[in-house]
DNA sequence: CTGTACGCCGTACAACGTACAGTGTCATGA
DNA sequence: TCATGACACTGTACGTTGTACGGCGTACAG
């Protein structure tokens, strides 16, 4: 059984446990894991990331990936602090909040594009990683123009990113779209004439929103929509 | 093979076919499959509903729960939609915007906490349905006095539930909460060791927010918070 | 009465995570 | 030097999942 999560996630701290030095020297160590993984999600979804492809990937047994990582899960937890690892922190010098904020925002939305598996994993436990805290730490300094109490200071942070990550969600294909795609021939008559005149407004949105969405027309209106929602949100706190 | 999906959705329409009436009457019918699975997924979660417990609950055998439903992943639209048509939509009279928006954020707020698992359920199949296309018409309904062109009317919706969610997303325990719950009294040390002096702000804006979070002081800041910035947010687009 | 559409069911398969019981290898304490 | 024991690694096996497939019996249409 490997060390625990925490050691795992710390492992490149100078006062991480490096285990004992006995036995034959392994022929992976749990970063190679993690990369790996790491790249299988980027190509096929976090689905492809089983354990077995992933010790095929590693060119070890199945088995051998539990001798560094504990679980599948912890694995997740693993990848996911690593993917906040690489996101840049750069000093916010003196931009106001307004442009800090923006700067968090758009460096959350490459995060989630590199990586959209980031949206499935909900693991509490990537809170305790070195790559997450220093990336919340940093974030947290694009707030501190507006001077707020700590609670809501992680609130304001919150409610961004919890805007970026919607926002993420919408522009991946979720499940069944294929399917939709494939029958839609068919059921948009059938939808249509089960409607028949009900819903107006539904269908006119719908499908003004639809097009919108797929046209190349704007491809990002609902970014830039919701981001100026969200800063002209936050404005209300400054005067306060 | 059961109808086609389309058909399931919309199965008390009054055009809906109704299928031959040849062979013994059927034990169960869909709705009876998607209300069981419902009370489940309610119950224990949506990773509860497998195909056995819901045959098992339904005192049928295994497969005879396809005869009523296509798959797994068809079920789950038919419950989403199932939970969305029960919301009430009252009409929004002589309320402004605001009133108007907060009604919507309210019923969703109360929809997801009802049935959680909605959360898990991310299929583009499910806008087909009667209940989620009512409830969509009602919801732009909310947002007419802005007087916004489709496109945006639709990106403001989204904008609001989109914060509904993810405050509904919140207030769930997700994975690994026991784990750390469990390791905690180990892995707390452990951390702070790693941290030391480092990430100051991180330390402190974390350690307030987490201990808000669960206090009984004001459960609910986060929400009121979010909410006030969604609608603040908005309010730009009142006087364009 | 007969054909057939239809509800129901048992078996079986592939894929998953992972527990368990090893086997072999190497640094170390005697 | 040698025995000890820690450690990387592996094969087999179990329980669970969704569901394809084929068969069986029922009850209505002709």
């Amino acid at each position: 059984m490997p060390r625990p999560l925490i050691d795992l996630l710390w492992r490149d701290h100078p006062d991480a446990p490096a285990g004992g030095r006995r036995g034959p020297r392994a022929r992976v160590a749990t970063g190679d894991v993690v990369a790996t993984a790491t790249r299988l999600a980027d190509a096929h979804g976090l689905a492809a990331v089983t354990i077995r492809t992933l010790a095929a990937e590693l060119d070890v047994s199945t088995m051998s990936v539990y001798t560094h990582v504990n679980s599948r899960d912890d694995l997740l937890v693993l990848m996911a602090d690593a993917a906040h690892a690489t996101v840049e922190l750069p000093a916010f010098g003196r931009q106001g909040w307004r442009s800090r904020v923006r700067a968090v925002a758009d460096a959350n939305r490459a995060l989630l594009a590199r990586h959209t598996w980031l949206l499935d994993v909900a693991d509490e436990r990537t809170a305790l990683g070195p790559g997450t805290i220093a990336k919340y730490d940093h974030e947290l300094r694009a707030l501190t123009p507006l001077d707020l109490d700590a609670v809501t200071q992680d609130a304001a942070l919150t409610f961004v990113l919890d805007f970026v990550r919607a926002s993420a969600r919408a522009a991946v294909p979720t499940a069944g779209a294929g399917e939709l795609a494939a029958h839609w021939p068919e059921w948009g008559v059938r939808l249509a004439s089960y409607l028949g005149g009900e819903f107006g407004l539904a269908q006119q949105v719908g499908a003004a929103a639809g097009e919108a969405q797929q046209g190349t027309r704007d491809p990002d209106f609902a970014w830039r929509f919701g981001l100026a929602r969200v800063l002209d949100g936050l404005a209300g706190l400054a005067g306060a």
